[in-house]
Parts: C-alpha cells; structure tokens; sequence
DNA sequence: GATTACCTTGAACAAACGTTCAATCTAAGG
DNA sequence: CCTTAGATTGAACGTTTGTTCAAGGTAATC
C-alpha cells in the first residue's frame, strides 16, 4: 500500500491585527493572574474578567489552562534569556572579568525589565512560583537551562579548582536569593526612594553571592 | 443595667485518646498533601483519603480548609524555634561565636530534623510554600518571627559596622538558600550516598551565607 | 447509670470549576 | 465578488469543590 501523494502540510494563517491584539491581552491578563494566585489558585474566568473577554476566547489563545500557564511562562523567557546572554558575552569580551560580573550579567538584567514595566514584576513573581513547585521543572528546564549552562560554564572558568556540584549549588542559592529579591522587595520595603534603594540591594546581592562562590571548600567546618 | 453574674467560661474538654490519634491522622494528612499540592491544589477529600477518615472529621479538627492550613503550618513550628533557640543559646554561652556557628544555629536544626522523619522533610516543603505566597506573611511572622529576631540581633553583634537592613537581606538570602536546599535536593541529587553529602551541602551552604554576610557593604560594586 | 458534651460518619448541597460547542463574525485568498 | 479558515461569543455541561448537617457513637462527669 503506497501512499501516491505525500500529505501537503497545511500553513498556518498569520494572525490578523485583531487576534494578536486580543491575545496578547489574554497573555497579559494570564500573566497577571497567575502571578497573584499560582496555577491552582487562578481560574480562566478571573483571567477572561482580567483581559475584558469572554471565557472561550481564552481557550481558544491558551489552549487550556495547562498549556496557557507553560506559555505564559515560556512568553517572556526569551527576551530574558538574550539580555542575560548579552550581557554575559559583553563581560566575557573584557578578557578578565569578576566573578562578580558574570553573576551580575545574570541577575541584573532581572531587575532592569522590572523597573521598567510592572508587567516584569509579575513575570518575576510567576517565575519564582514555579521555581518552588516540582511539577513544572520540565518548563523551567526548557525555558531557562540553555542559558543556565553558558553561566555555570563561565562561573567554572574563573573557579576552575571547585567541582561542578559546588558550582551548581552556589548557582541554586544564588537564583534562590534573586527571587526572594525580586518578590519581597515591595512588600518588606514600602518607604524610601525605591528605585535607588533596589539598586544598592542589587550590588549587595550579587557581592553576597559572589563571597559565598569564593569561600573555599574544604572539607569540614570548624566551630569557633 | 448591672449584669449580675459573670459569664462562666465555658472549659474545654481534653481530647481523648481516640480523638487525638484521629486529630494527628488528620493534621499528618494536610501536612503531606499541603506539601505536595499547595494550598490551593490540595483538596479536603484528597487529605480525608490519605488521612483515612470521612470529610467531616477534616472539618472538624481542621475547622475549614484555610484554618486546617495555617493549624499545620504553625503545629510545627514550635518544636522547630525550639530547636533554634537551644542551639542559639549553646553557641552564643561559648563567648566567642563565629558567624558560621550561629548561622548554622538557624539551619543545622531543620536539616536535622529532616533527615530524622519524612514528615519534616513535607513539612519543609510546606514552609517554601508558604514563604513565597504573600497571602501567608502573616502566618509566617506569627510562627517564625520572634526567633528570626533573635538570630538577626546575634548577628548584628557579630557585625556592628553593617546596617540593620544589610542584616536583614543577607538573612532573607540565607533563608532563601536554605529552603532551596531542602526542598531541591532530592531532585538535583538522586545518586550519590545522602546522608554524607547533605551534611556537606549543608556545610557549605552556611559557609556561603556566612561569606556573603562578611563581605563589606561599600557604597559601589566597580567592574573589573 | 444517667446525662451531657464531644466525636464520628457519610449523604447532601450550592457554588465554582475547566471545558465544549454551535452559532456568528472577520478578513485573507482566489 | 465568493470562499473559507480562523476568531469571537456566551450559553451549557458534567465534575469537583468546600462546607453543612442530622443521625449515631463514645466516653467523660455527676
């Protein structure tokens, strides 16, 4: 039994001006949802309510709630990724960059999508959600890991005596330490010049992580 | 209008044995299936079932699904500040501790802990959680807070010269770190002998915050 | 042993959930 | 112009949700 005519793929038609408008409203308003209540805690109604449309519309662009939650995730981790790249490759191009540079190619780009639009803030939030939850480990993988090697690779280079554990463990305290920046910052501190502030506490993360890299791993731990 | 007797209040009678056991089942129950699902994702059914008693007895010890959550958030907590405060006291009534010693006074306990009961280690997790949803502050302070300030006073000691917000940051980094140990470890470390290398992990992961803590807090990080 | 207060049990309930679907509308391709 | 694939809409569906409740069981207290 021969096939006689191999199947034509069909095209997808490119998205009218109107549809990309009202998706990226139910993409917005996903983001926002999720970021305040998590996967469980979100329903597609509050979504719809959020974006200003009906109920199916929100399907019909996400796909179901699973597949909305990964896409909203995987929307804006693109454009991270390549500012973080960016960024590292420039510290890299120096010739001798500081443990602190590199860290600093990662996390600071973070912080300034933040300051520039609170829709940033709610990616952060979302990120830091799903960075807690197990069960969306395989997106975070997708979305993130490519880029985490290029950083665990360059952090290797300058600290060629430490194993790659040490190196990976340090990266996870570090991401961790990010997050809690990014997520509690407003909610610890509500006075003072914001934006001057957040930058202060950037510097002081990124040199606290870089002294916990540089400790030296020796074997045990003595007590005072 | 005088009221002429005082309301008798009304004592509440001690649990039996019988409900205290089904009290325990019920609370072991939410723990695990908090820990896995969050507040959000777990039901009531799902913790009856594991808890093997009917749904009404999760209402009536638990009082309702959020009061069931915060009762086991806060069933733990005690032993746990318990544990801190005694080790706290230990290092500090040697004179001369380091900041690795009162460091490791917040963390070693619930690492131990841990590696004693499964239950702790769904306990942990449950802790992330909450840590990171900022609908649960509240129940964090009230569980967490006074030692918190104990330990953030010992290490302002250790560190005259820093600021108390630099106190605080380098702890909620700490913190952060510590929570990402305990709930990735089992998913970044499958091989390896546990036991061993999580008492290295944790050696290292105080030695890291206790770096990140002494490095000096000048006003700008300069490039390399 | 009677009384009483609490515990246990599971059926029942209203509300809210994600999803489906048929109808209608929009606009690009021929 | 006509055709057609996709976008839009909101009502409807079957589940599952947290909670309630009345009945029956158990064990302290007098």
């Amino acid at each position: 039994m021969t096939i006689s005519q191999p199947v034509e793929a069909k095209r997808k038609r490119a998205l009218s001006a109107r549809a990309q408008a009202t998706r990226q409203r139910v993409f917005d308003a996903a983001e926002k949802v999720f970021a305040e209540r998590g996967f469980d805690g979100a329903t597609i109604r509050e979504i719809a309510t959020e974006a200003g449309e009906p109920v199916g519309t929100i399907h019909h662009h996400g796909g179901g709630k699973e597949l909305l939650f990964q896409r909203t995730v995987a929307r804006r981790a693109e454009t991270l990724s390549a500012k973080r790249l960016e960024a590292l490759e420039q510290v890299l191009s120096t010739g001798a960059p500081s443990l602190e540079d590199v860290l600093g190619a990662f996390i600071r780009p973070f912080f300034e999508l933040s300051a520039e639009s609170p829709r940033w803030r709610d990616y952060a939030r979302l990120v830091a959600y799903v960075s807690v939850d197990a069960r969306w480990v395989d997106v975070v993988k997708e979305c993130f890991d490519t880029v985490v090697e290029l950083f665990i690779s360059a952090i290797s280079d300058l600290l060629p005596e430490r194993s790659r554990q040490q190196i990976v463990e340090g990266f996870v305290y570090s991401v961790s330490a990010m997050l809690a920046l990014l997520t509690s910052q407003e909610r610890i501190m509500s006075l003072s010049v914001k934006r001057q502030v957040e930058r202060t506490q950037v510097d002081h993360l990124i040199r606290f992580c870089a002294a916990g890299f540089r400790v030296e791993g020796s074997t045990e731990l003595q007590s005072a």
